[in-house]
RNA sequence: GGUGCGUUAGUUCAGUAGGUUAGAAUGCCUGCCUGUCACGCAGGAGGUCACGAGUUCGAAUCUCGUACGCACCGCCA
């Protein structure tokens, strides 16, 4: 037996006890003829003393240790002349009688605590040893308790957890894949699936009624703080079920999980928001509803003056940044330059301050009445002290995503967005379809499967980009943590709905055959949803990345640098597959 | 594919009118220290300033390129 107790668990009630603890090294304090060592395992840490007095050679060999060797010791529990408050065992320490070394370490490349000096780069290459810091191991904790959470709720209420198969076949609609070539089928590729979708729908065909999976997907686009090539998704679907029973099911399970999870009792119903007022009020599928500072559509209150910027716009929006009048001539630059940005693309912004006396002072103030003004302050609700900030362009939807960016930067500002405050909405009545320029057609916005609104139905042949889908998503704090939708389960209106996509009757019969041939033999209704395990832990553990609850992430080109991997591979091993490597020039 | 920022000691960073020997903190090593717990004190080692070209009498510093990292846009049904 290595040990008796963690670093952890031992009291002031313990004192007496000879116990055996093992683990690391954190750090030693050599007092002269008296050593302290901080020994530390998942648990905890543990404070261990030898006394030249008492026993001399140990002490030396106490002093020979370095940091993160890993160390076995036996010794009596006894209580600490001066406690340390900052730790749970701190009223306690080991006089120790025995020491082994169990291995040695070499100096770590930074330190191994919660505040590292350690950046991010060096942190992934040595990740199993940033995996010690303990603020990085609560982060994984929360992921385990949140997989249960998770089985737990879901098994009470009937769901099955089936695993389905990790090589399956491209689908070239949605994100880009991964592929896997088959050495027994030469020329020939599995592909990884982006998620579970059709083979859960498979699953309802089956009967299996509700189902779920804790399931890795795979999808090769370029990476962000929020997004990796491999990902976890709590995958469900469910048989007989409307988009209100799935909502239930689903919002259930979230309040479920911040109760569990972070002791946040969400008592009233999530807000809905069906996504054409969503993209009206906030610019955005996925407002950030912790604050307000709704757009106003300004178009009545400003075509009225003479400032030729607004001439030909087809949207005027303005927002209204509380307590913000005070800005300075060098703080509302800053702004004009963060929506000018390239990623941003506005042209300018047109500030107004309301002064204390009432009376308006813009940007704009010679091409106005102080009539006009004062009625865009009314249409604004502005206040005394409040600053206005108006965006304008000749494409309504780009001026509102613009918009939507200054929203956020005022609203990150004023510090609205608290990371221990949480607002949820459904998003719902997604457009059915989105014109894409690169494919010159219009492309699912949710995916092929989705089933278009009943009552919008009769403009599938007609006006199809009206059509709006029986698709939900989930939002907390304008991050979008889920989505769903109800699944068609007719296979004339999946061959119509392929047909819309551009897809041959042999193109779809090829790619998705297989799917369209089972509904043939009784599809029950069906739909479904799937939350994102990673961005959901993130949120509650209040992380910037989801690197940060992901045990080995890759970096931002997609590279594990702890692996280094991707690599090349053997010739080997690429003539057993017939692959030949163009080399670079 | 694109935009921005960054790359200096083991680590985190500072360091330009372009000019002797490139600094701090921390870590590491040595010594002192019997109640520390971010221990303290004294001393020491440690740098091809990412790489390559260019400008210059002279480059960590200016220019261009490359690589790598981070954030973002495109992309992500």
């Amino acid at each position: 037996m290595y040990r008796t107790h963690t670093c952890g668990e031992l009291r002031i009630e313990h004192a007496g006890q000879t116990v055996t603890l093992a683990g690391w090294v954190q750090r030693t304090r050599k007092m002269g003829g008296m050593t302290f060592v901080d020994l530390r395992d998942r648990y905890g840490i543990t404070q261990l003393v030898f006394n030249e007095e008492k026993d001399a050679p140990l002490t030396e060999e106490a002093n020979r240790l370095g940091r993160e060797y890993v160390i076995q010791v036996t010794g009596v529990v006894s209580e600490r002349y001066s406690k340390n408050k900052n730790l749970p065992t701190g009223d306690i320490e080991i006089e120790v009688s025995k020491l082994n070394v169990l291995n040695k370490s070499i100096t770590p490349p930074f330190t191994i605590e919660e505040e590292t000096d350690g950046g991010d780069d060096l942190r992934m290459k040595y990740r199993y040893l940033d995996l010690r810091r303990p603020n990085v191991r609560k982060n994984l904790e929360l992921r385990h308790r949140m997989c249960i959470e998770v089985r737990n709720y879901l098994s009470n209420l009937g769901f099955i957890e089936v695993e389905t198969p990790i090589l399956i076949g491209s689908t070239p609609e949605g994100a880009r894949d991964f592929v896997v070539p088959s050495r027994m089928n030469k020329g020939q590729f599995y592909a990884l699936p982006q998620s579970p979708q059709t083979l859960k729908q498979l699953l309802m065909v089956s009967g299996f009624d509700r189902y779920f999976q804790i399931a890795k997907c795979f999808r090769d686009e370029d990476l962000r703080a929020d997004r990796q090539p491999e990902f976890t998704q709590i995958d469900c679907e469910m048989s007989f079920v409307t988009q209100e029973d799935i909502i239930q099911t689903f919002e259930g399970m979230a309040k479920h999980l911040f109760k569990t999870l972070r002791g946040v009792e969400l008592n009233e119903p999530f807000l809905r928001m069906p996504w054409a007022e969503a993209m009206r009020r906030f610019g955005s599928d996925k407002p950030d509803m912790r604050f307000g500072m709704e757009f106003v559509e300004l178009m009545d209150t400003l075509k009225c003056g003479t400032f030729p910027v607004f001439d030909n716009a087809a949207y005027i929006g303005g927002i209204c940044a509380p307590g913000c009048a005070v800005y300075t001539r060098k703080q509302l630059d800053q702004l004009t330059d963060f929506v000018k940005r390239p990623q941003i693309g506005a042209k300018g912004l047109v500030y107004a301050r309301v002064q204390e006396d009432g009376s308006v002072k813009s940007s704009v103030d010679k091409f106005y009445t102080p009539e006009q003004l004062n009625a865009l302050k009314e249409k604004m609700h502005a206040n005394p002290g409040d600053l206005i900030l108006i965006l304008s362009g000749d494409d309504a939807m780009k001026t509102r995503k613009q918009l939507c960016e200054l929203r956020l930067e005022m609203g990150g500002r004023l510090g609205l967005r608290d990371k221990n405050k949480f607002a949820l909405l459904w998003v719902t009545e997604f457009p059915m379809f989105e014109w894409s320029d690169e494919e010159g057609r219009l492309m699912a916005m949710h995916h092929p499967f989705t089933h278009p609104m009943d009552e919008d139905i009769y403009l599938l042949d007609t006006h199809p980009e009206d059509v709006r889908a029986d698709a939900y998503d989930m939002v907390c704090n304008g991050i979008e943590v889920g989505g769903g939708s109800i699944r068609i389960h007719d296979p004339k209106l999946q061959a119509k709905m392929f047909e819309i996509l551009g897809f041959t009757h042999e193109k779809a019969e090829e790619q998705f055959g297989f799917l369209m041939n089972a509904f043939k033999y009784g599809a029950p209704p069906h739909g479904g949803l799937a939350y994102g395990l990673d961005r959901w832990v993130s949120i509650f553990a209040g992380l910037d990345s989801i690197r940060d609850c992901i045990a080995f992430p890759k970096n931002n080109s997609g590279r594990d640098v702890m692996l280094d991997a991707p690599a090349p591979i053997d010739q080997k091993q690429l003539d057993e597959l017939e692959i030949e490597v163009k080399q670079k020039d």
